[in-house]
DNA sequence: TCGCTTTTATGATATAGGTCAAAAATAAAT
DNA sequence: ATTTATTTTTGACCTATATCATAAAAGCGA
């Protein structure tokens, strides 16, 4: 689904008022392995990825590069809580392939959320869809073994569980990627 | 922090605003261990824990109670993808201990939004606020071990993790609560 | 197409923490 | 104040998965 119809679906807005809106934002395209975000550094803006995907990761006290999260085709993508509240990213932010996005400053959406109360509600609505997200990876993750974790990923983003490397999959599933490695050999060996 | 004072602290709200917004409110004290929300029903009301404290959890496959969240004094509670897409709740609500809380129905909270702005914002705030700690949670459980996620809960929850029961706490850590046990006989020993 | 780098697969071994069982301690009920 | 129920502790044992090591495969630049 593009951006437009992303946007109304969330909220209906008329022609003029969903021209206004596009016309804060800019669209670029990224290629492949592009980071847009560095730990440490503030996420200036919320991207909405047009084509394409990315992820956000951290390293961790091993220097050990961990997947937090992936953004597909449709999504928007974001180190949410720097972007908000202006405070340095947990995260890096990146690109996996060539993609196209459209990307907005905090201040040029504040104008907006001052100037469209639907933009409040459309941001309540995209964080909220995020809030449930999160929820059900924690659930999915907290208590299930990782043939099981497998499994969710790919009921949960098939799209994603193919297209990315089984280390980047492995570490966002919270497991060894030899781990990942023998899941999917039992997997086709079947 | 008081109701007022939280929702002031969060949008500069002003006397009149207030006392309306308040007037939609309603106050109810509940006693310890009330159930406020089954799994498969739909949580009807947002609250605001005043005095007291409270957890969501489900029943996993074997019927077991897992803790999914602690609710302590003065944060909102609620299941919140229910409440908001009237969908059945996945997850039990109920309270700890006898507390005060504050509750608005969906269709009040509508009036709400669509009267003030501001308070779109002060929705698109607390959601964030919870994402923020859903996603803390997560990172700590995806890569800790149980001892290092028991540090994570007493530096973020200091005050739930002295005042909740061990199985509670443990289930919430996705450890067995005989890890947790082990854990604490550790620390008192030292 | 060849060499170089990165990713994935496979085997051997170690261990954190789960499960099962039963006792001890606390809390609740009559 | 006793009994009953619930929660926590402790021990013995076991298993899923991490770690370490190395080989195979795939991807990529010159």
């Amino acid at each position: 689904m593009n951006f437009t119809d992303t946007l109304t679906a969330l909220v209906p807005f008329s022609d003029d008022e969903l021209n206004d809106i596009l016309n804060h934002f800019t669209m670029k395209s990224v290629p492949k392995n592009e980071t847009l975000v560095h730990q440490g550094k503030i996420c200036k803006y919320l991207y909405f990825i047009e084509q394409g995907m990315g992820r956000s990761y951290y390293l961790n006290d091993n220097q050990k590069d961990i997947t937090q999260w992936f953004f597909g085709t449709g999504k928007f993508m974001s180190s949410a809580d720097s972007f908000f509240q202006k405070k340095p990213s947990l995260y890096y932010l990146e690109v996996l392939e060539d993609s196209i996005v459209y990307l907005i400053s905090k201040e040029k959406l504040d104008v907006l959320f001052a100037k469209y109360p639907k933009m409040e509600k459309l941001g309540r609505l995209v964080i909220t869809e995020m809030l449930t997200n999160v929820v059900n990876k924690l659930n999915a993750i907290q208590f299930q073994t990782a043939r099981e974790r497998y499994d969710y990923m790919l009921a949960e983003f098939p799209d994603i569980a193919y297209q990315v490397s089984l280390g980047h999959i492995a570490s966002y599933l919270g497991m060894a990627q030899e781990t990942l490695s023998r899941i999917r050999s039992q997997d086709s060996s079947n």
